[in-house]
DNA sequence: GCCGTTTTCGGCCCGACTGTTTTCAGTCG
């Protein structure tokens, strides 16, 4: 049992005693206990072995009871008994923007309002608008908010879809009739969310047994068969797909399940215009199998150069890979390191120490530091007198292991209201210390599509600035981002020379894979940034590099693909505008 | 609920923004 998991439990022990209306600061005392266990420096059973939990401060003797439990037993009591307590479908209404526990409450109480569908009815009926404290304005954001709630509904970002797919390919992978079994679809195409998983697998025989098994796993919901070879379970919610084909159909099968329609189309016309026919069986010359036992052969039998799954979304990769210009994409390997990591100097989990360390074990050359600006205050954001001890550290940090793993200075700095970078208006030039700057816009979400786009653009005109940070703000399967007017901020961008990150946190990868070929045409760089809070966040840059790919770049469109030299150069060239 | 003592209970709490108000509660990053 790790602290992460028991501060879980803490915080939503707080947002039950909030829904369930009790006094905020007894919430706030679970809160406060959930980060002082995450900030614990100390391994959290050697401190229970030697019955000190209490002598951390935050820790009294109810939150540390609930500790001490969730520790041996994995449950807390408490939790449970206020799980009871509160409807389920509380806890569902708080991804609802506009709805914090406070509206939940009063929602639960004056109106009996406990799921999504209550919530629904009220707002149509008109009656939260005339609740105290709501209003007409309020109402509409709610409704827009279960509408997009339920378009999402059966959507999954990333890291869910990939778990699910691994724990049901380990499965087929140790059946004995198994001879080769992949993940498909969108998931495999390196999409942003999906509506489930696709899997194909090659097996020995009919793989009609296999498929009966699949529909009965015991750890998914009853499955069906949705044809002679193929069924789907849903496992976790998400809906898992499955074909099996006999080895020689698989390279067919595997291109049709990753698809997408449109590329395996212009697949099909291309094998038409040559005489063959491509289905999901393999590649037919009359009535002779061409040999495609794998995807690659059916490329190399239509005289294509190999597409990589990223890149079949229909936007002419298959007349690109026919005249031989395919771009040659980035991958993981390629990076040397990364920007915009936060730490505890603002609202980071790890040390700055520790995510130098976890950057070295990486192998990379470079990290570059970026916390919280002052005006993000509940983030911890850093006064002046923080940025002046972060950079001592980081000159001791570089005159010592510099050599192996550079420190950049960098900050994430607010785009205030009116377009100005946080610190700017200073009498100092703060920015200037850094050798970065990453720009985000965090609050004042609700302006309209002109003021949020002058905003950025205004922010573009100061010569610090180095990146754009998670440029449009979305969160996956939460919230979309706000209106932009996108390619006018990538136009801006180029005249300007400002770079645009690919922000690799797997519920924002934003900017969009489907802005970078535009973006990277007009000379834009990306910086694939993993926006870490902790050290495993690092590893977020895997999906950054996903849809660097899906956005057709190469080693030369991506900073932190670049030697040190380069990013050393690249900061100063910026730098010199000032 | 936790802290910190002015040892027995009062104070805790980041600030901008929004929508609701007519001075502020609630949300959010
Ligand atoms: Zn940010």
């Amino acid at each position: 049992m790790d602290k992460q998991t028991v501060a879980r439990v803490l915080d939503e022990i707080a947002t039950l005693l909030e829904l369930r209306g009790d006094e905020g600061f007894r919430a706030r005392a679970f809160r406060t206990a959930a980060r002082a266990l995450e900030e614990l420096e100390e391994d959290l059973a050697s401190l229970i072995a030697r019955g000190e939990l209490r002598t951390v401060r935050g820790l009294g003797p109810a939150t540390a009871r609930v500790v001490q439990e969730v520790f041996e037993t994995g449950t807390s009591s408490y939790h449970e008994e206020l799980r009871r307590e509160v409807p389920d479908g509380l806890l569902e209404l708080l991804h609802v923007p506009g709805l914090g526990t406070k509206r939940i409450h009063t929602l639960h109480t004056r109106l009996g309002i406990a799921s999504l569908d209550d919530l629904e009815q009220a707002a149509r009926a008109g009656a939260i608008a005339e609740l105290p404290g709501f209003g007409k304005r309020t109402q509409e954001r709610i409704l827009e908010g279960i509408a997009y709630r339920r378009r999402t509904a059966g959507l999954r970002r990333r890291p869910e879809a990939l778990a699910t797919a691994a724990e049901l390919l380990a499965w087929l992978r140790a059946d004995p009739s198994v001879v080769r079994a992949e993940p498909a679809g969108a998931l495999r195409r390196g999409l942003e969310t999906v509506d489930g998983v696709d899997l194909v697998a090659a097996v020995d025989g009919d793989g009609q047994e296999l498929l009966g098994r699949f529909i009965s796993l015991p750890s998914a919901e009853p499955g069906e068969r949705t044809a002679d070879d193929a069924a789907r379970v849903r496992l976790g919610g998400i809906e898992v797909r499955l074909r099996v084909v006999p080895p020689e159909a698989f390279g067919a099968a595997w291109l049709h399940a990753t698809g997408s329609e449109a590329h395996v189309e212009a697949l099909r016309e291309r094998a038409a215009a040559r005489g063959l026919r491509l289905d999901a069986d393999g590649l037919w010359d009359g009535a002779r199998r061409v040999d495609a036992a794998d995807e690659d052969g059916i490329y190399r039998a239509l005289g294509l150069d190999v597409v990589a799954p990223e890149l079949r979304e229909g936007s002419g990769e298959v007349e690109a890979a026919g005249a031989g210009l395919l771009p040659r994409l980035l991958r993981y390997e390629d990076l040397k390191g990364c920007f915009h990591v936060h730490t505890t100097y603002s609202d980071g989990r790890a040390t700055l120490k520790e995510m130098a360390r976890a950057a070295l074990e990486r192998g990379w050359r470079y990290l570059g530091i970026a916390d919280h600006s002052q005006a993000a205050a509940y983030a911890g954001g850093l006064r002046l007198e923080d940025i002046v001890r972060q950079h001592e550290e980081i000159d001791a940090w570089n005159a010592e292991h510099g050599d192996r793993l550079w420190l950049f200075k960098g900050i994430e700095a607010d785009i205030l209201a009116d377009g100005r970078l946080d610190y700017a208006g200073l009498e100092e030039d703060v920015l200037e210390r850094f050798d970065f700057v990453v720009g985000s816009v965090h609050s004042a979400f609700g302006s309209s599509q002109t003021e949020m786009t002058e905003r950025i653009v205004r922010a573009m005109e100061n010569p610090h600035l180095t990146f754009l940070g998670h440029l449009t703000g979305r969160l996956l399967l939460e919230r979309d981002g706000y209106p932009l007017d996108v390619e006018a901020v990538i136009e801006a961008a180029a005249e300007r020379g400002v770079g645009i990150e690919i922000n690799a946190h797997p519920a924002r990868l934003d900017l969009d894979w489907r802005w970078w070929r535009a973006a990277s045409a007009r000379g834009i760089c990306a910086a694939i940034n993993p926006d870490a809070h902790d050290a495993a966040g690092l590893d977020d840059v895997r999906y950054g590099v996903t849809v660097a790919r899906k956005g057709w770049l190469g080693v030369r469109n991506v900073v932190n693909a670049w030697d040190l030299e380069e990013v050393r150069a690249y900061f100063a060239k910026r730098k010199g505008r000032a």
